[in-house]
RNA sequence: GGGGGAAUGUCCCGAGCGGCAAAGGGGGCGGACUGUAAAUCCGCUGGCUUAGCCUUCGUAGGUUCGAGUCCUACUUCCCCCA
Protein backbone atom coordinates (compact mmCIF):
# COMPACT_ATOMS: atom_id res chain seq x y z
CA UNK A 1 0.00 0.00 0.00
CA UNK A 2 0.83 3.49 -0.17
CA UNK A 3 3.26 2.76 -3.28
CA UNK A 4 1.04 3.74 -6.16
CA UNK A 5 2.46 5.82 -8.43
CA UNK A 6 -0.64 7.02 -10.03
CA UNK A 7 -2.58 10.04 -8.07
CA UNK A 8 -5.93 8.06 -8.45
CA UNK A 9 -4.77 5.21 -6.73
CA UNK A 10 -2.22 6.45 -4.29
CA UNK A 11 -5.36 9.12 -3.07
CA UNK A 12 -7.98 6.73 -2.74
CA UNK A 13 -5.98 4.23 -1.31
CA UNK A 14 -4.65 7.21 1.50
CA UNK A 15 -8.39 7.92 2.16
CA UNK A 16 -9.36 4.49 2.25
CA UNK A 17 -11.37 3.74 -0.81
CA UNK A 18 -9.84 0.79 -1.34
CA UNK A 19 -11.17 -2.54 -0.81
CA UNK A 20 -10.06 -5.02 -3.51
CA UNK A 21 -8.11 -4.12 -7.07
CA UNK A 22 -7.69 -5.98 -9.50
CA UNK A 23 -4.12 -6.06 -11.71
CA UNK A 24 -3.03 -3.18 -9.16
CA UNK A 25 0.10 -2.69 -11.07
CA UNK A 26 -1.15 -2.27 -14.85
CA UNK A 27 -4.23 -0.24 -13.44
CA UNK A 28 -1.60 2.10 -11.66
CA UNK A 29 0.62 2.61 -15.01
CA UNK A 30 -2.58 3.42 -17.26
CA UNK A 31 -3.22 5.84 -14.70
CA UNK A 32 -0.19 7.19 -14.78
CA UNK A 33 -0.09 7.44 -18.26
CA UNK A 34 -3.07 9.21 -18.67
CA UNK A 35 -6.83 9.74 -18.48
CA UNK A 36 -8.82 6.66 -17.66
CA UNK A 37 -12.50 6.63 -17.85
CA UNK A 38 -14.62 4.04 -14.99
CA UNK A 39 -17.83 3.70 -14.10
CA UNK A 40 -19.84 2.89 -11.22
CA UNK A 41 -24.02 1.88 -11.37
CA UNK A 42 -26.47 3.45 -9.27
CA UNK A 43 -29.83 2.03 -8.12
CA UNK A 44 -32.93 4.29 -9.47
CA UNK A 45 -35.34 2.46 -6.15
CA UNK A 46 -35.56 5.22 -4.75
CA UNK A 47 -36.12 9.39 -5.61
CA UNK A 48 -32.95 10.65 -4.04
CA UNK A 49 -29.39 8.75 -2.82
CA UNK A 50 -29.07 8.51 0.35
CA UNK A 51 -25.94 8.59 2.70
CA UNK A 52 -25.43 5.01 1.53
CA UNK A 53 -24.14 5.76 -1.51
CA UNK A 54 -22.08 8.78 -0.48
CA UNK A 55 -18.72 6.39 -0.83
CA UNK A 56 -18.82 5.47 -4.07
CA UNK A 57 -19.95 9.26 -5.04
CA UNK A 58 -16.73 10.08 -3.40
CA UNK A 59 -14.84 7.81 -5.87
CA UNK A 60 -15.97 9.37 -8.80
CA UNK A 61 -15.68 12.55 -7.32
CA UNK A 62 -11.58 11.88 -6.62
CA UNK A 63 -11.28 10.69 -10.50
CA UNK A 64 -12.48 13.45 -11.73
CA UNK A 65 -10.11 15.61 -9.32
CA UNK A 66 -6.85 13.41 -9.98
CA UNK A 67 -7.36 13.88 -13.81
CA UNK A 68 -9.71 11.39 -15.03
CA UNK A 69 -13.01 10.48 -16.70
CA UNK A 70 -15.62 9.11 -14.26
CA UNK A 71 -19.21 7.83 -15.67
CA UNK A 72 -22.39 8.19 -13.02
CA UNK A 73 -24.47 5.15 -14.94
CA UNK A 74 -28.10 4.91 -13.81
CA UNK A 75 -30.02 1.43 -13.68
CA UNK A 76 -32.63 2.49 -15.40
CA UNK A 77 -32.54 -0.84 -17.01
CA UNK A 78 -31.09 -3.28 -14.08
CA UNK A 79 -33.81 -1.70 -11.54
CA UNK A 80 -36.49 -3.02 -13.46
CA UNK A 81 -34.54 -6.81 -13.05
CA UNK A 82 -33.14 -6.01 -8.94
CA UNK A 83 -29.72 -7.03 -7.74
CA UNK A 84 -30.20 -10.15 -5.96
CA UNK A 85 -26.77 -9.66 -4.28
CA UNK A 86 -27.17 -9.16 -0.52
CA UNK A 87 -30.75 -9.39 -0.71
CA UNK A 88 -32.36 -12.75 1.29
CA UNK A 89 -36.05 -11.61 -0.85
CA UNK A 90 -37.07 -10.45 -4.33
CA UNK A 91 -37.21 -6.92 -4.40
CA UNK A 92 -40.43 -5.23 -5.11
CA UNK A 93 -40.29 -4.77 -9.00
CA UNK A 94 -40.31 -0.25 -10.00
CA UNK A 95 -42.57 0.62 -13.17
CA UNK A 96 -40.67 2.72 -15.84
CA UNK A 97 -42.89 5.57 -14.74
CA UNK A 98 -41.44 5.43 -10.66
CA UNK A 99 -37.73 4.42 -12.11
CA UNK A 100 -37.70 7.78 -14.60
CA UNK A 101 -38.70 10.08 -11.61
CA UNK A 102 -36.23 8.66 -9.42
CA UNK A 103 -33.74 9.25 -12.13
CA UNK A 104 -34.10 12.65 -12.12
CA UNK A 105 -34.06 13.23 -8.69
CA UNK A 106 -30.73 11.46 -8.77
CA UNK A 107 -29.37 13.28 -11.46
CA UNK A 108 -29.61 17.07 -9.30
CA UNK A 109 -27.44 14.88 -6.29
CA UNK A 110 -24.85 14.22 -8.83
CA UNK A 111 -24.27 17.75 -10.08
CA UNK A 112 -23.29 18.89 -6.75
CA UNK A 113 -19.66 15.98 -7.32
CA UNK A 114 -19.23 16.00 -10.42
CA UNK A 115 -18.57 18.05 -13.54
CA UNK A 116 -20.54 17.02 -16.49
CA UNK A 117 -20.26 17.79 -20.26
CA UNK A 118 -21.58 20.74 -20.70
CA UNK A 119 -21.02 22.11 -17.42
CA UNK A 120 -17.22 22.64 -17.97
CA UNK A 121 -16.55 19.37 -17.34
CA UNK A 122 -15.93 15.75 -18.26
CA UNK A 123 -18.05 13.72 -16.36
CA UNK A 124 -20.82 11.38 -17.82
CA UNK A 125 -24.32 10.14 -16.92
CA UNK A 126 -25.34 7.35 -18.15
CA UNK A 127 -28.21 5.47 -18.31
CA UNK A 128 -28.02 1.32 -19.24
CA UNK A 129 -31.51 1.90 -20.59
CA UNK A 130 -30.81 3.27 -23.28
CA UNK A 131 -29.13 -0.10 -24.34
CA UNK A 132 -30.78 -2.85 -22.72
CA UNK A 133 -34.15 -1.79 -23.51
CA UNK A 134 -33.38 -2.50 -26.65
CA UNK A 135 -31.91 -6.04 -26.21
CA UNK A 136 -33.30 -8.90 -29.01
CA UNK A 137 -33.06 -11.59 -26.97
CA UNK A 138 -31.65 -14.11 -29.47
CA UNK A 139 -29.33 -11.62 -30.52
CA UNK A 140 -28.32 -11.52 -26.60
CA UNK A 141 -28.08 -15.00 -25.89
CA UNK A 142 -26.45 -15.95 -28.92
CA UNK A 143 -23.23 -12.91 -28.79
CA UNK A 144 -23.55 -12.28 -25.10
CA UNK A 145 -25.08 -15.24 -22.82
CA UNK A 146 -22.56 -17.99 -25.06
CA UNK A 147 -19.41 -16.34 -22.37
CA UNK A 148 -21.48 -17.41 -19.69
CA UNK A 149 -21.02 -20.46 -18.01
CA UNK A 150 -24.08 -21.54 -15.29
CA UNK A 151 -22.10 -23.62 -13.03
CA UNK A 152 -19.79 -20.62 -12.80
CA UNK A 153 -22.50 -18.53 -11.99
CA UNK A 154 -24.06 -20.87 -9.49
CA UNK A 155 -21.10 -20.41 -7.62
CA UNK A 156 -21.18 -16.86 -6.75
CA UNK A 157 -22.47 -15.74 -3.68
CA UNK A 158 -25.26 -13.81 -4.79
CA UNK A 159 -26.70 -16.67 -5.94
CA UNK A 160 -25.37 -19.56 -4.18
CA UNK A 161 -26.65 -17.73 -0.66
CA UNK A 162 -30.22 -17.74 -1.84
CA UNK A 163 -30.23 -21.60 -3.17
CA UNK A 164 -28.58 -22.96 -0.31
CA UNK A 165 -31.25 -21.16 2.04
CA UNK A 166 -34.02 -22.45 -0.34
CA UNK A 167 -34.76 -19.10 -1.26
CA UNK A 168 -36.37 -18.52 -4.02
CA UNK A 169 -34.63 -16.94 -6.92
CA UNK A 170 -36.09 -16.01 -10.13
CA UNK A 171 -34.42 -16.29 -13.82
CA UNK A 172 -35.02 -12.63 -13.99
CA UNK A 173 -32.74 -12.00 -10.93
CA UNK A 174 -30.66 -14.58 -12.29
CA UNK A 175 -29.78 -12.50 -15.48
CA UNK A 176 -28.81 -9.60 -13.08
CA UNK A 177 -24.99 -10.54 -13.34
CA UNK A 178 -24.92 -11.39 -16.93
CA UNK A 179 -26.56 -7.49 -17.25
CA UNK A 180 -24.03 -5.67 -15.57
CA UNK A 181 -21.55 -7.52 -17.15
CA UNK A 182 -22.91 -6.31 -20.32
CA UNK A 183 -22.71 -2.66 -19.18
CA UNK A 184 -19.18 -2.93 -18.70
CA UNK A 185 -18.65 -4.04 -21.94
CA UNK A 186 -20.97 -1.41 -23.72
CA UNK A 187 -19.48 1.30 -21.87
CA UNK A 188 -16.32 0.39 -22.63
CA UNK A 189 -17.15 0.37 -26.14
CA UNK A 190 -18.71 3.50 -26.19
CA UNK A 191 -16.43 5.54 -23.56
CA UNK A 192 -13.38 3.33 -23.53
CA UNK A 193 -14.31 2.40 -19.73
CA UNK A 194 -11.96 0.39 -18.36
CA UNK A 195 -12.74 0.25 -14.52
CA UNK A 196 -15.48 -0.37 -12.72
CA UNK A 197 -16.26 0.30 -9.44
CA UNK A 198 -18.50 -0.34 -6.29
CA UNK A 199 -18.87 -1.64 -2.84
CA UNK A 200 -17.30 -4.82 -1.97
CA UNK A 201 -20.57 -6.94 -2.72
CA UNK A 202 -20.17 -5.89 -6.01
CA UNK A 203 -17.25 -7.79 -6.39
CA UNK A 204 -18.23 -10.84 -8.07
CA UNK A 205 -20.70 -9.02 -10.98
CA UNK A 206 -17.76 -6.55 -11.73
CA UNK A 207 -14.94 -9.62 -11.92
CA UNK A 208 -17.80 -11.13 -14.35
CA UNK A 209 -17.77 -7.85 -16.55
CA UNK A 210 -14.19 -8.16 -17.09
CA UNK A 211 -14.33 -11.55 -18.07
CA UNK A 212 -17.00 -10.77 -20.74
CA UNK A 213 -14.47 -8.03 -22.08
CA UNK A 214 -11.45 -10.11 -22.38
CA UNK A 215 -13.81 -12.65 -24.35
CA UNK A 216 -15.94 -10.01 -26.69
CA UNK A 217 -13.75 -7.36 -26.58
CA UNK A 218 -10.24 -8.68 -26.08
CA UNK A 219 -10.00 -5.70 -23.80
CA UNK A 220 -8.37 -5.59 -20.36
CA UNK A 221 -10.96 -4.14 -17.81
CA UNK A 222 -10.12 -3.72 -13.96
CA UNK A 223 -12.29 -3.92 -10.99
CA UNK A 224 -11.74 -1.85 -7.61
CA UNK A 225 -14.27 -1.97 -4.78
CA UNK A 226 -14.28 -0.40 -1.56
CA UNK A 227 -15.12 -1.57 2.02
CA UNK A 228 -18.13 -1.81 3.78
CA UNK A 229 -18.75 0.73 5.86
CA UNK A 230 -20.43 0.62 9.47
CA UNK A 231 -20.01 2.78 12.30
CA UNK A 232 -17.56 1.94 14.89
CA UNK A 233 -20.66 0.19 16.96
CA UNK A 234 -21.63 -1.88 13.88
CA UNK A 235 -24.34 -0.29 12.25
CA UNK A 236 -24.92 0.29 8.36
CA UNK A 237 -24.15 4.01 7.98
CA UNK A 238 -27.15 6.24 6.79
CA UNK A 239 -30.12 4.58 8.77
CA UNK A 240 -31.56 6.78 11.98
CA UNK A 241 -34.72 6.29 13.75
CA UNK A 242 -36.52 9.07 11.11
CA UNK A 243 -35.39 7.15 8.14
CA UNK A 244 -32.68 7.02 5.66
CA UNK A 245 -30.52 10.04 5.80
CA UNK A 246 -31.14 11.89 2.14
CA UNK A 247 -29.13 13.94 0.83
CA UNK A 248 -31.89 16.04 -0.98
CA UNK A 249 -32.73 18.79 0.93
CA UNK A 250 -36.33 18.75 0.79
CA UNK A 251 -36.30 15.14 2.61
CA UNK A 252 -33.60 16.08 5.13
CA UNK A 253 -32.80 19.59 5.94
CA UNK A 254 -29.10 20.98 5.92
CA UNK A 255 -29.80 21.22 9.75
CA UNK A 256 -30.75 17.82 10.40
CA UNK A 257 -27.97 16.74 7.91
CA UNK A 258 -24.96 18.43 10.11
CA UNK A 259 -26.42 17.03 13.26
CA UNK A 260 -26.36 13.68 11.54
CA UNK A 261 -22.61 14.11 10.98
CA UNK A 262 -22.14 15.76 14.16
CA UNK A 263 -23.34 12.95 16.38
CA UNK A 264 -20.38 10.54 14.71
CA UNK A 265 -18.95 8.51 16.88
CA UNK A 266 -15.23 9.25 18.13
CA UNK A 267 -14.22 5.73 16.57
CA UNK A 268 -14.81 6.91 13.22
CA UNK A 269 -14.16 10.42 13.15
CA UNK A 270 -10.81 10.29 11.35
CA UNK A 271 -11.96 7.79 8.85
CA UNK A 272 -15.05 9.64 7.86
CA UNK A 273 -13.51 12.88 7.43
CA UNK A 274 -11.29 10.80 4.92
CA UNK A 275 -13.76 9.49 2.82
CA UNK A 276 -16.74 12.02 3.31
CA UNK A 277 -14.82 15.24 2.94
CA UNK A 278 -12.06 16.75 1.00
CA UNK A 279 -10.15 18.14 3.69
CA UNK A 280 -6.26 17.66 2.42
CA UNK A 281 -5.19 14.83 3.94
CA UNK A 282 -2.14 16.44 6.81
CA UNK A 283 -5.36 18.63 7.96
CA UNK A 284 -7.19 15.58 8.42
CA UNK A 285 -4.39 14.07 10.36
CA UNK A 286 -3.85 17.10 12.95
CA UNK A 287 -7.71 16.92 13.66
CA UNK A 288 -7.67 13.12 14.51
CA UNK A 289 -5.07 13.73 16.91
CA UNK A 290 -7.40 15.52 19.02
CA UNK A 291 -8.49 13.54 21.99
CA UNK A 292 -11.16 13.63 24.69
CA UNK A 293 -13.28 16.77 24.96
CA UNK A 294 -11.64 18.06 22.06
CA UNK A 295 -12.48 15.22 19.69
CA UNK A 296 -15.61 17.34 19.08
CA UNK A 297 -13.91 20.41 16.96
CA UNK A 298 -13.17 17.59 14.82
CA UNK A 299 -16.87 16.33 14.25
CA UNK A 300 -17.69 19.58 13.87
CA UNK A 301 -15.28 20.33 11.20
CA UNK A 302 -16.39 16.98 9.85
CA UNK A 303 -20.31 17.88 9.71
CA UNK A 304 -19.62 21.65 7.98
CA UNK A 305 -17.25 20.22 5.87
CA UNK A 306 -19.78 16.97 4.64
CA UNK A 307 -22.53 19.33 4.37
CA UNK A 308 -21.01 21.78 2.31
CA UNK A 309 -19.91 18.91 -0.02
CA UNK A 310 -23.82 18.24 -0.71
CA UNK A 311 -25.84 21.36 0.35
CA UNK A 312 -23.04 23.99 -0.43
CA UNK A 313 -20.84 26.04 1.53
CA UNK A 314 -23.24 28.89 2.91
CA UNK A 315 -26.16 26.44 4.04
CA UNK A 316 -23.14 24.33 6.34
CA UNK A 317 -22.08 26.77 8.07
CA UNK A 318 -25.85 28.24 8.93
CA UNK A 319 -26.21 25.15 10.28
CA UNK A 320 -23.21 25.12 12.29
CA UNK A 321 -24.08 28.23 13.31
CA UNK A 322 -27.64 27.75 14.58
CA UNK A 323 -25.97 24.44 16.22
CA UNK A 324 -23.36 26.47 18.26
CA UNK A 325 -26.25 28.88 19.01
CA UNK A 326 -28.32 26.40 19.88
CA UNK A 327 -26.59 23.77 22.15
CA UNK A 328 -23.19 26.12 23.51
CA UNK A 329 -25.26 29.51 24.12
CA UNK A 330 -28.61 27.99 24.71
CA UNK A 331 -30.51 30.61 22.59
CA UNK A 332 -33.14 29.90 20.45
CA UNK A 333 -32.12 30.10 16.89
CA UNK A 334 -34.17 31.41 14.68
CA UNK A 335 -32.95 29.47 11.98
CA UNK A 336 -33.96 25.88 13.40
CA UNK A 337 -35.98 23.72 10.76
CA UNK A 338 -39.77 25.48 11.40
CA UNK A 339 -43.47 24.58 10.79
CA UNK A 340 -45.79 27.39 10.03
CA UNK A 341 -49.36 27.34 12.23
CA UNK A 342 -52.26 29.30 12.01
CA UNK A 343 -52.53 32.48 14.50
CA UNK A 344 -56.02 31.47 15.06
CA UNK A 345 -55.21 28.24 16.26
CA UNK A 346 -52.74 29.25 18.96
CA UNK A 347 -55.50 31.48 19.71
CA UNK A 348 -57.69 29.39 21.08
CA UNK A 349 -55.20 27.22 22.39
CA UNK A 350 -53.10 24.49 20.89
CA UNK A 351 -52.91 21.20 23.01
CA UNK A 352 -49.35 19.93 23.60
CA UNK A 353 -50.07 16.83 22.30
CA UNK A 354 -51.74 18.00 18.93
CA UNK A 355 -48.13 20.51 18.70
CA UNK A 356 -45.99 18.06 19.25
CA UNK A 357 -47.45 15.14 16.92
CA UNK A 358 -49.28 16.99 13.85
CA UNK A 359 -47.67 19.86 13.43
CA UNK A 360 -43.88 19.75 14.43
CA UNK A 361 -43.82 16.14 14.16
CA UNK A 362 -41.56 15.28 16.34
CA UNK A 363 -43.36 12.53 17.65
CA UNK A 364 -45.56 9.76 15.81
CA UNK A 365 -48.89 9.77 17.60
CA UNK A 366 -50.29 11.31 20.76
CA UNK A 367 -49.61 8.37 22.35
CA UNK A 368 -45.96 8.80 21.88
CA UNK A 369 -46.48 12.43 22.61
CA UNK A 370 -47.87 11.21 26.43
CA UNK A 371 -45.04 8.80 26.63
CA UNK A 372 -42.60 11.26 26.17
CA UNK A 373 -44.27 13.56 28.62
CA UNK A 374 -43.92 10.76 31.40
CA UNK A 375 -41.15 10.40 30.90
CA UNK A 376 -39.83 13.89 30.81
CA UNK A 377 -38.67 14.00 27.29
CA UNK A 378 -40.58 17.03 25.58
CA UNK A 379 -40.18 20.74 26.21
CA UNK A 380 -41.69 23.55 25.36
CA UNK A 381 -39.27 26.89 25.24
CA UNK A 382 -36.73 24.54 27.06
CA UNK A 383 -39.20 24.04 29.97
CA UNK A 384 -40.31 20.30 30.77
CA UNK A 385 -44.05 19.56 29.87
CA UNK A 386 -45.42 17.89 32.93
CA UNK A 387 -49.43 18.13 31.63
CA UNK A 388 -50.67 16.39 29.07
CA UNK A 389 -53.76 18.69 28.94
CA UNK A 390 -51.38 21.71 28.78
CA UNK A 391 -52.05 24.36 26.02
CA UNK A 392 -49.84 26.67 23.71
CA UNK A 393 -51.34 30.21 23.59
CA UNK A 394 -49.91 33.40 22.25
CA UNK A 395 -48.62 33.41 25.68
CA UNK A 396 -45.92 30.83 24.64
CA UNK A 397 -44.34 33.04 22.18
CA UNK A 398 -41.27 34.26 22.68
CA UNK A 399 -39.49 37.37 22.57
CA UNK A 400 -38.98 36.59 18.64
CA UNK A 401 -42.51 35.34 18.05
CA UNK A 402 -42.06 31.86 18.01
CA UNK A 403 -42.42 28.87 19.90
CA UNK A 404 -39.32 26.08 20.78
CA UNK A 405 -40.69 22.30 20.51
CA UNK A 406 -37.94 19.92 21.75
CA UNK A 407 -37.76 16.09 21.93
CA UNK A 408 -34.71 15.05 24.03
CA UNK A 409 -31.88 17.27 24.30
CA UNK A 410 -31.09 17.51 20.62
CA UNK A 411 -34.13 17.73 18.40
CA UNK A 412 -36.06 20.99 17.83
CA UNK A 413 -38.60 22.46 16.00
CA UNK A 414 -40.14 26.01 15.69
CA UNK A 415 -43.51 26.81 15.46
CA UNK A 416 -43.73 29.81 13.90
CA UNK A 417 -47.61 31.50 13.79
CA UNK A 418 -48.84 33.01 10.44
C1' G B 1 -48.63 -36.87 -6.37
C1' G B 2 -48.35 -38.77 -0.71
C1' G B 3 -46.99 -37.60 4.54
C1' G B 4 -45.27 -34.02 8.35
C1' G B 5 -44.24 -28.97 10.13
C1' A B 6 -44.49 -23.51 10.06
C1' A B 7 -46.69 -18.32 9.59
C1' U B 8 -47.28 -13.97 16.26
C1' G B 9 -47.04 -6.98 18.08
C1' U B 10 -46.53 -3.40 10.14
C1' C B 11 -38.24 -2.78 12.36
C1' C B 12 -36.26 -7.82 13.33
C1' C B 13 -35.89 -12.46 16.22
C1' G B 14 -39.11 -15.04 19.11
C1' A B 15 -42.49 -17.52 23.81
C1' G B 16 -47.48 -18.22 24.15
C1' C B 17 -52.44 -25.49 29.13
C1' G B 18 -59.37 -21.29 25.65
C1' G B 19 -59.64 -15.45 29.79
C1' C B 20 -54.27 -11.86 26.03
C1' A B 21 -52.84 -5.62 24.31
C1' A B 22 -50.09 -11.05 24.29
C1' A B 23 -43.37 -13.43 27.91
C1' G B 24 -38.25 -12.48 26.51
C1' G B 25 -34.41 -10.44 23.40
C1' G B 26 -32.27 -7.14 19.61
C1' G B 27 -33.10 -2.43 17.56
C1' G B 28 -35.21 2.37 18.50
C1' C B 29 -36.81 6.59 21.64
C1' G B 30 -36.55 9.21 26.35
C1' G B 31 -34.11 10.02 31.33
C1' A B 32 -29.41 9.96 34.52
C1' C B 33 -24.03 10.36 33.85
C1' U B 34 -20.91 12.84 29.96
C1' G B 35 -18.18 15.93 25.46
C1' U B 36 -24.52 16.89 21.11
C1' A B 37 -19.38 10.63 21.78
C1' A B 38 -18.87 5.58 23.67
C1' A B 39 -19.79 2.45 27.84
C1' U B 40 -23.15 1.90 32.02
C1' C B 41 -27.81 2.30 34.73
C1' C B 42 -33.30 3.44 34.63
C1' G B 43 -38.01 4.04 31.92
C1' C B 44 -40.88 3.49 27.44
C1' U B 45 -41.75 0.88 22.79
C1' G B 46 -50.46 -0.72 18.96
C1' G B 47 -54.24 3.60 18.28
C1' C B 48 -57.81 7.00 20.50
C1' U B 49 -61.69 11.94 22.51
C1' U B 50 -57.36 7.16 27.99
C1' A B 51 -61.21 5.35 35.28
C1' G B 52 -62.79 3.64 29.34
C1' C B 53 -63.05 2.41 24.13
C1' C B 54 -61.11 0.54 19.37
C1' U B 55 -57.80 -2.49 16.32
C1' U B 56 -53.93 -6.52 16.28
C1' C B 57 -51.17 -13.18 16.01
C1' G B 58 -51.02 -15.56 7.18
C1' U B 59 -56.61 -15.25 4.74
C1' A B 60 -61.84 -16.63 5.17
C1' G B 61 -65.40 -19.11 7.83
C1' G B 62 -66.99 -22.14 12.28
C1' U B 63 -67.30 -24.03 17.69
C1' U B 64 -67.56 -21.14 22.47
C1' C B 65 -70.04 -16.62 27.36
C1' G B 66 -64.97 -15.90 25.58
C1' A B 67 -60.17 -17.91 20.15
C1' G B 68 -53.21 -16.20 18.94
C1' U B 69 -54.62 -20.92 21.20
C1' C B 70 -59.83 -25.75 19.10
C1' C B 71 -62.30 -27.20 13.99
C1' U B 72 -62.76 -26.51 8.36
C1' A B 73 -61.12 -24.47 3.79
C1' C B 74 -57.57 -21.52 1.34
C1' U B 75 -52.57 -18.96 0.60
C1' U B 76 -47.33 -18.97 1.23
C1' C B 77 -42.87 -21.32 3.02
C1' C B 78 -39.95 -25.54 4.97
C1' C B 79 -38.89 -31.00 5.75
C1' C B 80 -39.49 -36.30 4.38
C1' C B 81 -41.26 -39.99 0.69
C1' A B 82 -42.37 -40.55 -4.97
Amino acid sequence: MGAYKSDLLHVLSERGFIHQLSEPEALDAAAKAGTITGYIGFDCTAASLHVGSLLPIMMLHWMQQTGHRPIALMGGGTTRVGDPSGKDESRRILTEAAINQNLAGIRAIFSKFLKFEGAGGNAIMANNADWLNKLNYIDFLRDVGRHFSVNRMLSFDSVKLRLERQQELSFLEFNYMVLQAYDFVELHKRYKCIIQMGGSDQWGNIVNGIDLGRRMLNAQLFALTSPLITTSSGAKMGKTAAGAVWLSAEMVSPYDYWQYWRNTEDGDVARFLKLFTVLPIDEIGRLARLKGEEINEAKKVLATEATALVHGRAAAEQAAETARRTFEEGIIADTLPSVEISRADLDKGLGVLTAFAEKARLVTSNGEARRQIKAGGLKVNDVVVADDNMMLTLRELTADGVIKLSLGRKRHVLLKPV
